[in-house]
DNA sequence: CTCGACTGTCATCGTCATGTAACTCGCGTC
DNA sequence: GACGCGAGTTACATGACGATGACAGTCGAG
Protein backbone atom coordinates (compact mmCIF):
# COMPACT_ATOMS: atom_id res chain seq x y z
CA UNK A 1 0.00 0.00 0.00
CA UNK A 2 2.62 2.42 1.16
CA UNK A 3 4.87 1.25 -2.25
CA UNK A 4 2.00 2.45 -4.72
CA UNK A 5 3.97 4.12 -7.29
CA UNK A 6 1.26 4.87 -9.56
CA UNK A 7 -0.98 6.66 -7.92
CA UNK A 8 -1.68 10.03 -8.87
CA UNK A 9 -2.88 13.17 -7.32
CA UNK A 10 -6.08 12.84 -5.26
CA UNK A 11 -7.28 9.75 -6.69
CA UNK A 12 -10.25 9.25 -4.71
CA UNK A 13 -11.87 11.67 -2.23
CA UNK A 14 -11.14 10.49 1.19
CA UNK A 15 -13.00 13.37 2.87
CA UNK A 16 -12.12 16.23 5.21
CA UNK A 17 -9.76 16.68 7.94
CA UNK A 18 -9.61 19.63 10.37
CA UNK A 19 -5.85 19.92 11.44
CA UNK A 20 -5.91 22.42 15.01
CA UNK A 21 -2.29 22.76 15.83
CA UNK A 22 -0.71 26.23 16.45
CA UNK A 23 2.61 26.10 15.04
CA UNK A 24 2.75 26.55 11.71
CA UNK A 25 5.54 24.39 10.52
CA UNK A 26 3.86 21.06 11.77
CA UNK A 27 0.64 22.35 10.43
CA UNK A 28 1.72 22.41 6.67
CA UNK A 29 4.13 19.30 7.27
CA UNK A 30 0.92 17.31 8.62
CA UNK A 31 -1.40 18.87 5.50
CA UNK A 32 1.61 18.07 2.63
CA UNK A 33 1.34 14.69 4.01
CA UNK A 34 -2.94 14.85 4.41
CA UNK A 35 -3.25 16.39 0.71
CA UNK A 36 -0.66 13.76 -0.59
CA UNK A 37 -2.98 11.24 0.16
CA UNK A 38 -5.75 12.39 -1.29
CA UNK A 39 -7.52 14.79 1.85
CA UNK A 40 -8.92 17.82 1.75
CA UNK A 41 -7.40 19.78 4.60
CA UNK A 42 -8.56 22.86 6.77
CA UNK A 43 -7.02 24.07 10.02
CA UNK A 44 -7.44 25.89 12.65
CA UNK A 45 -4.70 27.52 14.96
CA UNK A 46 -6.43 27.74 17.85
CA UNK A 47 -9.27 26.16 20.36
CA UNK A 48 -11.58 28.51 19.83
CA UNK A 49 -11.94 28.78 15.77
CA UNK A 50 -11.24 25.44 15.92
CA UNK A 51 -14.80 24.74 16.99
CA UNK A 52 -16.04 27.10 14.80
CA UNK A 53 -14.25 25.83 11.77
CA UNK A 54 -15.87 22.24 12.78
CA UNK A 55 -19.24 24.13 13.09
CA UNK A 56 -19.26 25.73 9.67
CA UNK A 57 -16.76 23.24 7.86
CA UNK A 58 -18.38 19.66 8.94
CA UNK A 59 -14.87 17.70 8.78
CA UNK A 60 -15.06 14.02 8.28
CA UNK A 61 -12.21 14.04 10.86
CA UNK A 62 -10.59 16.12 13.75
CA UNK A 63 -6.69 16.12 14.35
CA UNK A 64 -6.36 17.80 17.83
CA UNK A 65 -3.53 19.19 19.13
CA UNK A 66 -3.33 19.59 22.96
CA UNK A 67 -1.93 22.77 23.48
CA UNK A 68 -3.14 25.49 21.31
CA UNK A 69 -4.51 28.21 22.78
CA UNK A 70 -7.43 29.95 23.62
CA UNK A 71 -8.79 26.95 24.35
CA UNK A 72 -6.33 23.48 24.90
CA UNK A 73 -7.17 20.20 23.28
CA UNK A 74 -9.14 18.09 25.71
CA UNK A 75 -11.56 21.25 26.63
CA UNK A 76 -12.11 21.45 22.29
CA UNK A 77 -12.64 17.41 22.82
CA UNK A 78 -14.93 17.44 24.91
CA UNK A 79 -17.22 20.35 23.96
CA UNK A 80 -17.26 18.64 20.88
CA UNK A 81 -18.18 15.11 22.61
CA UNK A 82 -20.68 17.39 24.45
CA UNK A 83 -22.77 18.55 21.84
CA UNK A 84 -25.11 15.66 19.73
CA UNK A 85 -24.45 17.62 16.76
CA UNK A 86 -20.85 17.31 16.48
CA UNK A 87 -20.70 14.07 18.69
CA UNK A 88 -20.13 11.84 16.04
CA UNK A 89 -16.85 13.42 14.53
CA UNK A 90 -13.83 11.35 15.30
CA UNK A 91 -11.46 13.21 17.02
CA UNK A 92 -7.42 11.96 17.27
CA UNK A 93 -5.49 13.71 19.90
CA UNK A 94 -1.92 14.89 19.30
CA UNK A 95 -0.15 14.96 22.43
CA UNK A 96 3.68 16.03 23.08
CA UNK A 97 3.95 13.39 25.40
CA UNK A 98 3.09 10.22 26.61
CA UNK A 99 1.56 10.78 29.62
CA UNK A 100 -0.29 8.03 31.67
CA UNK A 101 -2.96 9.53 32.63
CA UNK A 102 -3.59 11.40 29.40
CA UNK A 103 -4.68 8.44 27.66
CA UNK A 104 -6.95 7.55 30.01
CA UNK A 105 -8.34 11.36 30.31
CA UNK A 106 -8.28 11.16 26.47
CA UNK A 107 -10.76 8.65 26.26
CA UNK A 108 -12.89 9.51 28.77
CA UNK A 109 -13.52 12.72 26.89
CA UNK A 110 -14.30 10.76 24.21
CA UNK A 111 -11.58 10.92 21.81
CA UNK A 112 -11.52 8.04 19.70
CA UNK A 113 -7.28 7.63 18.94
CA UNK A 114 -4.24 9.28 19.98
CA UNK A 115 -0.97 10.05 18.33
CA UNK A 116 2.58 11.08 19.69
CA UNK A 117 4.87 13.48 18.73
CA UNK A 118 6.83 12.57 16.96
CA UNK A 119 4.67 10.37 14.39
CA UNK A 120 5.74 9.48 11.03
CA UNK A 121 3.32 10.78 8.30
CA UNK A 122 2.46 7.15 8.10
CA UNK A 123 1.42 6.20 11.33
CA UNK A 124 -0.49 9.26 10.58
CA UNK A 125 -2.38 8.48 8.01
CA UNK A 126 -3.05 5.13 9.49
CA UNK A 127 -4.82 6.69 12.23
CA UNK A 128 -6.97 9.07 10.20
CA UNK A 129 -8.39 6.04 7.79
CA UNK A 130 -9.09 3.86 10.66
CA UNK A 131 -11.33 6.34 13.01
CA UNK A 132 -12.60 7.25 9.51
CA UNK A 133 -13.74 4.39 8.20
CA UNK A 134 -15.04 2.88 11.84
CA UNK A 135 -17.09 5.94 11.49
CA UNK A 136 -18.23 5.44 8.16
CA UNK A 137 -18.76 1.63 8.97
CA UNK A 138 -21.10 2.00 12.25
CA UNK A 139 -22.26 5.42 12.88
CA UNK A 140 -22.95 5.52 16.18
CA UNK A 141 -20.75 3.89 19.16
CA UNK A 142 -19.02 6.17 21.18
CA UNK A 143 -19.87 4.29 24.04
CA UNK A 144 -19.59 1.26 22.51
CA UNK A 145 -16.31 0.87 23.38
CA UNK A 146 -17.47 -2.17 25.55
CA UNK A 147 -15.56 -5.29 24.84
CA UNK A 148 -17.49 -8.50 25.61
CA UNK A 149 -16.02 -11.89 25.40
CA UNK A 150 -17.79 -14.43 27.23
CA UNK A 151 -18.17 -13.73 31.06
CA UNK A 152 -15.46 -10.66 30.34
CA UNK A 153 -16.75 -7.00 30.30
CA UNK A 154 -14.05 -4.45 29.19
CA UNK A 155 -15.75 -1.20 29.60
CA UNK A 156 -12.80 1.92 27.82
CA UNK A 157 -15.79 4.62 28.61
CA UNK A 158 -15.45 3.85 32.62
CA UNK A 159 -12.36 2.28 32.47
CA UNK A 160 -13.46 -0.65 34.33
CA UNK A 161 -13.37 -4.50 33.62
CA UNK A 162 -15.77 -7.28 34.99
CA UNK A 163 -15.60 -10.76 34.85
CA UNK A 164 -18.94 -12.63 35.92
CA UNK A 165 -20.00 -9.19 36.89
CA UNK A 166 -17.55 -8.25 39.31
CA UNK A 167 -15.19 -5.90 38.88
CA UNK A 168 -10.88 -6.57 38.59
CA UNK A 169 -8.91 -3.58 39.43
CA UNK A 170 -6.54 -2.90 36.52
CA UNK A 171 -3.83 -0.80 36.07
CA UNK A 172 -3.36 1.29 32.91
CA UNK A 173 -0.82 -1.04 31.01
CA UNK A 174 -2.64 -4.26 32.43
CA UNK A 175 -6.41 -2.53 31.31
CA UNK A 176 -5.13 -1.70 27.83
CA UNK A 177 -3.31 -5.01 26.81
CA UNK A 178 -6.20 -6.82 27.88
CA UNK A 179 -8.21 -4.23 25.61
CA UNK A 180 -6.64 -5.00 22.47
CA UNK A 181 -6.01 -8.51 23.07
CA UNK A 182 -9.81 -8.92 23.70
CA UNK A 183 -10.88 -6.77 21.29
CA UNK A 184 -9.75 -9.17 18.11
CA UNK A 185 -9.97 -12.70 19.76
CA UNK A 186 -8.11 -15.39 18.06
CA UNK A 187 -5.33 -12.81 16.79
CA UNK A 188 -1.52 -13.12 17.61
CA UNK A 189 -0.30 -10.25 18.21
CA UNK A 190 3.88 -10.27 19.06
CA UNK A 191 5.54 -8.52 22.04
CA UNK A 192 6.83 -5.64 19.34
CA UNK A 193 3.27 -5.05 18.26
CA UNK A 194 1.69 -4.71 21.52
CA UNK A 195 4.40 -2.17 22.96
CA UNK A 196 3.69 -0.60 19.41
CA UNK A 197 -0.19 -0.18 20.09
CA UNK A 198 -0.37 0.10 24.03
CA UNK A 199 3.01 1.82 24.94
CA UNK A 200 2.82 3.77 21.80
CA UNK A 201 6.09 5.04 20.14
CA UNK A 202 7.92 6.73 22.94
CA UNK A 203 8.28 4.30 24.78
CA UNK A 204 11.04 2.68 24.83
CA UNK A 205 10.50 -1.03 26.40
CA UNK A 206 12.02 -4.02 26.28
CA UNK A 207 9.84 -6.72 24.59
CA UNK A 208 9.54 -8.76 27.75
CA UNK A 209 7.87 -6.02 30.01
CA UNK A 210 4.98 -7.53 28.25
CA UNK A 211 5.48 -10.65 30.04
CA UNK A 212 5.36 -9.36 33.21
CA UNK A 213 2.55 -7.31 32.57
CA UNK A 214 0.39 -10.03 31.34
CA UNK A 215 1.51 -11.92 34.40
CA UNK A 216 0.17 -8.97 36.61
CA UNK A 217 -3.13 -9.21 34.68
CA UNK A 218 -3.59 -12.94 35.35
CA UNK A 219 -2.84 -12.96 38.97
CA UNK A 220 -5.05 -10.43 39.35
CA UNK A 221 -7.78 -12.29 38.45
CA UNK A 222 -6.43 -15.08 40.10
CA UNK A 223 -6.30 -13.39 43.27
CA UNK A 224 -9.91 -12.43 43.01
CA UNK A 225 -11.09 -15.54 42.96
CA UNK A 226 -12.20 -15.67 39.28
CA UNK A 227 -10.62 -17.29 36.18
CA UNK A 228 -8.24 -15.53 34.30
CA UNK A 229 -9.00 -14.12 30.75
CA UNK A 230 -8.16 -16.89 28.21
CA UNK A 231 -5.04 -14.73 27.16
CA UNK A 232 -3.04 -18.13 25.46
CA UNK A 233 0.67 -17.29 25.09
CA UNK A 234 1.87 -19.46 21.45
CA UNK A 235 5.64 -19.89 21.34
CA UNK A 236 7.87 -18.08 19.90
CA UNK A 237 4.99 -15.66 18.42
CA UNK A 238 3.28 -13.32 21.21
CA UNK A 239 -0.18 -13.63 22.65
CA UNK A 240 -3.71 -14.04 21.87
CA UNK A 241 -6.88 -13.98 23.37
CA UNK A 242 -8.85 -17.08 22.83
CA UNK A 243 -12.26 -17.26 21.53
CA UNK A 244 -15.25 -17.67 22.82
CA UNK A 245 -16.08 -20.09 20.05
CA UNK B 1 28.85 -30.65 16.68
CA UNK B 2 31.93 -32.16 15.48
CA UNK B 3 32.24 -30.57 11.87
CA UNK B 4 30.72 -27.17 13.71
CA UNK B 5 32.14 -24.25 14.70
CA UNK B 6 31.49 -24.29 18.75
CA UNK B 7 29.80 -21.03 18.60
CA UNK B 8 28.08 -18.39 16.18
CA UNK B 9 24.74 -19.25 16.36
CA UNK B 10 22.53 -16.05 15.96
CA UNK B 11 19.93 -16.10 19.44
CA UNK B 12 17.19 -14.71 17.24
CA UNK B 13 17.23 -13.09 13.67
CA UNK B 14 15.72 -9.76 13.53
CA UNK B 15 17.16 -8.30 10.06
CA UNK B 16 19.47 -6.26 8.19
CA UNK B 17 20.54 -2.46 9.72
CA UNK B 18 22.76 -0.02 7.81
CA UNK B 19 24.04 2.05 9.77
CA UNK B 20 25.48 5.55 8.16
CA UNK B 21 27.93 7.80 10.17
CA UNK B 22 31.02 8.64 9.63
CA UNK B 23 32.42 8.84 13.22
CA UNK B 24 34.05 5.45 13.82
CA UNK B 25 33.67 5.60 17.53
CA UNK B 26 29.21 6.30 16.91
CA UNK B 27 29.53 3.72 14.59
CA UNK B 28 31.19 1.35 16.96
CA UNK B 29 28.84 1.96 19.23
CA UNK B 30 25.90 1.69 17.58
CA UNK B 31 27.13 -1.34 15.93
CA UNK B 32 28.09 -2.90 19.14
CA UNK B 33 24.77 -1.86 21.17
CA UNK B 34 22.42 -3.54 17.57
CA UNK B 35 24.19 -6.66 17.44
CA UNK B 36 24.02 -7.59 20.81
CA UNK B 37 20.02 -7.39 19.89
CA UNK B 38 20.58 -9.69 17.75
CA UNK B 39 20.79 -7.35 14.73
CA UNK B 40 23.45 -7.99 11.51
CA UNK B 41 24.98 -4.61 11.20
CA UNK B 42 26.57 -3.03 8.21
CA UNK B 43 28.33 0.73 7.98
CA UNK B 44 28.68 3.29 5.41
CA UNK B 45 31.11 6.01 6.09
CA UNK B 46 29.41 8.66 3.72
CA UNK B 47 26.56 9.30 1.99
CA UNK B 48 27.41 8.04 -1.25
CA UNK B 49 29.07 4.99 0.12
CA UNK B 50 25.47 4.66 1.86
CA UNK B 51 23.27 4.81 -1.67
CA UNK B 52 25.89 1.93 -2.80
CA UNK B 53 25.39 -0.29 0.30
CA UNK B 54 21.50 0.12 0.04
CA UNK B 55 21.59 -1.07 -2.96
CA UNK B 56 24.18 -4.09 -2.69
CA UNK B 57 23.23 -4.95 1.08
CA UNK B 58 19.42 -4.63 1.03
CA UNK B 59 19.03 -3.58 4.70
CA UNK B 60 15.78 -3.96 6.50
CA UNK B 61 16.17 -0.60 8.05
CA UNK B 62 18.52 2.58 7.37
CA UNK B 63 19.74 4.55 10.03
CA UNK B 64 21.21 7.84 8.84
CA UNK B 65 23.01 10.33 10.64
CA UNK B 66 22.58 14.03 9.02
CA UNK B 67 25.96 15.30 8.73
CA UNK B 68 27.87 12.29 6.84
CA UNK B 69 30.42 13.34 4.09
CA UNK B 70 29.31 13.63 0.44
CA UNK B 71 26.12 13.86 0.61
CA UNK B 72 24.45 15.00 3.70
CA UNK B 73 21.32 12.92 5.36
CA UNK B 74 18.69 14.23 3.78
CA UNK B 75 19.77 14.31 0.23
CA UNK B 76 20.48 10.67 0.77
CA UNK B 77 17.16 9.98 2.42
CA UNK B 78 15.70 11.87 -0.64
CA UNK B 79 17.01 9.90 -3.16
CA UNK B 80 16.37 6.72 -0.88
CA UNK B 81 12.74 7.64 -1.02
CA UNK B 82 12.87 8.37 -4.79
CA UNK B 83 13.95 5.11 -6.15
CA UNK B 84 11.12 3.19 -6.07
CA UNK B 85 13.28 0.07 -5.74
CA UNK B 86 14.31 1.48 -2.43
CA UNK B 87 11.19 3.70 -1.00
CA UNK B 88 9.98 1.08 1.06
CA UNK B 89 13.12 0.54 3.01
CA UNK B 90 12.21 2.61 6.71
CA UNK B 91 14.91 5.34 7.40
CA UNK B 92 15.60 6.78 11.02
CA UNK B 93 17.33 9.65 10.93
CA UNK B 94 20.13 10.66 13.19
CA UNK B 95 19.88 14.21 14.28
CA UNK B 96 22.80 16.36 16.65
CA UNK B 97 20.19 19.05 17.42
CA UNK B 98 16.93 19.28 18.01
CA UNK B 99 15.76 21.84 16.07
CA UNK B 100 11.87 21.45 14.91
CA UNK B 101 12.64 22.51 11.61
CA UNK B 102 15.01 19.61 11.18
CA UNK B 103 12.15 17.41 11.79
CA UNK B 104 9.68 18.96 9.78
CA UNK B 105 12.44 18.69 6.99
CA UNK B 106 12.69 15.18 7.61
CA UNK B 107 9.42 13.84 7.49
CA UNK B 108 8.84 15.79 4.02
CA UNK B 109 11.74 13.99 2.71
CA UNK B 110 10.08 10.77 3.80
CA UNK B 111 12.26 9.61 7.13
CA UNK B 112 10.20 7.21 8.69
CA UNK B 113 11.14 8.76 11.88
CA UNK B 114 13.99 9.98 13.42
CA UNK B 115 16.42 10.35 16.97
CA UNK B 116 18.05 12.95 18.09
CA UNK B 117 21.91 12.77 19.76
CA UNK B 118 22.26 11.80 22.67
CA UNK B 119 19.85 9.31 22.50
CA UNK B 120 20.03 5.97 24.73
CA UNK B 121 20.73 2.71 22.79
CA UNK B 122 17.43 1.56 24.01
CA UNK B 123 15.38 4.46 22.18
CA UNK B 124 17.80 3.41 19.77
CA UNK B 125 16.83 -0.52 19.34
CA UNK B 126 13.08 0.74 19.91
CA UNK B 127 12.41 2.39 17.30
CA UNK B 128 14.14 0.33 14.59
CA UNK B 129 12.55 -2.45 16.13
CA UNK B 130 8.99 -0.30 15.53
CA UNK B 131 9.66 1.02 12.28
CA UNK B 132 11.24 -2.46 11.14
CA UNK B 133 8.07 -4.19 12.36
CA UNK B 134 5.62 -1.62 11.02
CA UNK B 135 7.26 -2.68 7.62
CA UNK B 136 7.16 -5.76 7.52
CA UNK B 137 3.08 -5.47 8.31
CA UNK B 138 2.27 -3.22 6.10
CA UNK B 139 3.44 -5.27 3.29
CA UNK B 140 0.85 -7.71 3.45
CA UNK B 141 -2.87 -7.75 2.90
CA UNK B 142 -4.05 -9.08 6.03
CA UNK B 143 -6.65 -11.15 4.14
CA UNK B 144 -4.11 -12.34 2.24
CA UNK B 145 -3.02 -13.79 5.45
CA UNK B 146 -4.77 -16.82 4.55
CA UNK B 147 -4.33 -19.62 2.52
CA UNK B 148 -6.17 -22.17 1.45
CA UNK B 149 -5.90 -26.00 -0.18
CA UNK B 150 -8.60 -28.35 -0.13
CA UNK B 151 -9.58 -29.27 4.02
CA UNK B 152 -6.51 -27.26 4.52
CA UNK B 153 -6.13 -23.56 5.85
CA UNK B 154 -3.18 -21.76 7.12
CA UNK B 155 -3.83 -18.26 9.03
CA UNK B 156 -0.61 -16.07 9.82
CA UNK B 157 -3.33 -13.87 11.44
CA UNK B 158 -3.78 -16.17 14.38
CA UNK B 159 -0.86 -18.09 13.50
CA UNK B 160 -2.82 -21.49 13.30
CA UNK B 161 -3.31 -24.23 10.92
CA UNK B 162 -6.68 -26.03 10.58
CA UNK B 163 -7.43 -29.22 9.04
CA UNK B 164 -11.31 -30.33 8.34
CA UNK B 165 -11.90 -27.00 10.53
CA UNK B 166 -9.99 -28.69 13.32
CA UNK B 167 -7.10 -26.56 14.35
CA UNK B 168 -3.39 -28.19 14.54
CA UNK B 169 -0.69 -26.83 17.07
CA UNK B 170 2.45 -26.28 14.98
CA UNK B 171 5.72 -24.56 16.30
CA UNK B 172 6.94 -21.58 14.32
CA UNK B 173 9.34 -23.75 11.69
CA UNK B 174 6.84 -26.36 11.22
CA UNK B 175 4.29 -23.46 10.46
CA UNK B 176 6.41 -21.50 8.14
CA UNK B 177 6.92 -23.90 6.40
CA UNK B 178 3.73 -25.49 5.49
CA UNK B 179 3.05 -21.94 4.77
CA UNK B 180 5.65 -21.96 2.45
CA UNK B 181 4.99 -24.73 0.45
CA UNK B 182 1.55 -24.53 0.62
CA UNK B 183 1.33 -20.90 -0.73
CA UNK B 184 2.61 -22.00 -4.15
CA UNK B 185 1.10 -25.91 -4.76
CA UNK B 186 3.21 -27.62 -7.75
CA UNK B 187 6.33 -25.39 -7.28
CA UNK B 188 9.31 -27.74 -6.19
CA UNK B 189 11.59 -26.22 -3.35
CA UNK B 190 14.59 -27.49 -2.53
CA UNK B 191 16.29 -27.97 1.01
CA UNK B 192 18.64 -24.67 0.51
CA UNK B 193 15.77 -23.16 -1.18
CA UNK B 194 13.35 -24.09 1.81
CA UNK B 195 16.45 -22.55 4.24
CA UNK B 196 16.93 -19.73 2.73
CA UNK B 197 13.20 -18.75 2.91
CA UNK B 198 12.37 -20.48 6.49
CA UNK B 199 15.25 -19.62 8.06
CA UNK B 200 16.44 -16.69 7.01
CA UNK B 201 20.32 -15.84 5.60
CA UNK B 202 21.50 -16.14 9.00
CA UNK B 203 22.54 -19.06 10.89
CA UNK B 204 23.96 -21.99 8.88
CA UNK B 205 21.45 -25.01 9.39
CA UNK B 206 22.25 -28.57 7.71
CA UNK B 207 20.20 -28.88 4.63
CA UNK B 208 18.66 -32.42 6.29
CA UNK B 209 17.42 -30.52 9.47
CA UNK B 210 14.18 -29.71 7.23
CA UNK B 211 13.70 -33.19 6.46
CA UNK B 212 13.12 -33.19 10.01
CA UNK B 213 11.27 -30.66 10.81
CA UNK B 214 8.58 -31.92 7.87
CA UNK B 215 8.79 -35.41 9.66
CA UNK B 216 7.37 -33.63 12.84
CA UNK B 217 4.88 -31.59 10.96
CA UNK B 218 3.78 -35.11 9.34
CA UNK B 219 3.08 -36.99 12.71
CA UNK B 220 1.47 -33.99 14.02
CA UNK B 221 -1.90 -34.76 11.62
CA UNK B 222 -1.47 -38.76 11.88
CA UNK B 223 -1.59 -38.04 16.12
CA UNK B 224 -4.06 -35.55 15.78
CA UNK B 225 -5.99 -38.09 14.21
CA UNK B 226 -5.74 -36.27 10.60
CA UNK B 227 -5.01 -36.28 7.09
CA UNK B 228 -1.59 -34.50 6.90
CA UNK B 229 -1.15 -32.28 4.40
CA UNK B 230 -0.41 -33.29 0.91
CA UNK B 231 3.64 -32.36 0.77
CA UNK B 232 5.22 -34.96 -1.43
CA UNK B 233 9.23 -35.70 -1.29
CA UNK B 234 10.87 -35.32 -5.03
CA UNK B 235 13.98 -37.06 -4.66
CA UNK B 236 16.84 -35.78 -5.37
CA UNK B 237 15.41 -32.44 -5.83
CA UNK B 238 13.29 -31.32 -2.26
CA UNK B 239 9.49 -30.77 -1.62
CA UNK B 240 6.47 -29.93 -3.27
CA UNK B 241 2.97 -29.24 -1.94
CA UNK B 242 0.51 -31.39 -3.96
CA UNK B 243 -1.98 -29.10 -5.82
CA UNK B 244 -5.82 -29.85 -4.82
CA UNK B 245 -6.26 -30.16 -8.45
C1' DC C 1 8.53 14.44 52.72
C1' DT C 2 6.73 9.93 52.93
C1' DC C 3 4.03 6.44 51.27
C1' DG C 4 2.10 3.56 48.06
C1' DA C 5 0.77 2.45 43.34
C1' DC C 6 2.60 1.59 39.03
C1' DT C 7 6.07 0.45 36.15
C1' DG C 8 10.37 -1.51 33.98
C1' DT C 9 14.33 -4.61 34.32
C1' DC C 10 16.84 -8.47 35.72
C1' DA C 11 17.84 -13.28 37.40
C1' DT C 12 16.25 -17.74 37.80
C1' DC C 13 13.96 -21.85 36.63
C1' DG C 14 11.29 -25.16 34.11
C1' DT C 15 9.76 -26.37 29.61
C1' DC C 16 9.91 -27.05 24.94
C1' DA C 17 11.55 -25.98 20.16
C1' DT C 18 15.43 -26.89 17.45
C1' DG C 19 19.47 -28.80 15.15
C1' DT C 20 22.35 -32.71 14.51
C1' DA C 21 23.95 -37.33 14.25
C1' DA C 22 22.84 -42.03 13.95
C1' DC C 23 20.10 -45.46 12.50
C1' DT C 24 16.55 -47.46 9.45
C1' DC C 25 14.11 -47.92 5.32
C1' DG C 26 12.96 -47.83 0.37
C1' DC C 27 14.21 -47.82 -4.12
C1' DG C 28 16.99 -48.07 -7.74
C1' DT C 29 21.21 -50.26 -10.45
C1' DC C 30 24.60 -53.64 -11.28
C1' DG D 1 21.09 -60.31 -3.85
C1' DA D 2 24.56 -56.66 -2.67
C1' DC D 3 25.22 -52.09 -2.79
C1' DG D 4 24.54 -47.10 -2.68
C1' DC D 5 22.07 -43.13 -2.30
C1' DG D 6 18.75 -40.47 -0.50
C1' DA D 7 14.89 -39.86 2.57
C1' DG D 8 12.31 -41.06 6.94
C1' DT D 9 12.72 -41.49 11.72
C1' DT D 10 14.52 -41.42 16.33
C1' DA D 11 17.16 -39.89 20.21
C1' DC D 12 19.47 -36.51 22.48
C1' DA D 13 22.00 -32.24 23.87
C1' DT D 14 21.38 -27.56 23.90
C1' DG D 15 19.79 -23.37 24.59
C1' DA D 16 15.92 -20.35 23.44
C1' DC D 17 11.79 -18.88 25.34
C1' DG D 18 8.24 -17.77 28.80
C1' DA D 19 6.60 -17.50 33.75
C1' DT D 20 7.57 -15.69 37.85
C1' DG D 21 9.66 -13.34 41.87
C1' DA D 22 12.56 -9.72 43.49
C1' DC D 23 14.10 -5.11 43.20
C1' DA D 24 14.65 -0.25 41.85
C1' DG D 25 12.94 3.97 39.95
C1' DT D 26 9.08 7.36 39.18
C1' DC D 27 5.24 9.83 40.11
C1' DG D 28 1.31 11.65 42.42
C1' DA D 29 -1.55 11.97 46.58
C1' DG D 30 -1.83 13.23 51.11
Amino acid sequence: MTTNPPRSINPQRRGRVLVVEDEPDVAELIRYNLVKEGWEVITAGSGADALKRVRDARPDVVLLDIMVPQLNGWEVCRRLKEDPDTRAIPVIMVTGRVEEGDKVLGFELGADDYVTKPFSPRELIARIRAVARRRAGSEEDPKRSLIKAGELEIDRYRFEVRMKGRPVELTPKEFELLAVLAKTPGRVFGRDELLDVVWGHDGFVEPRTVDVHLARLRRKFVLAKLPPPRIETVRGVGYRFREPA
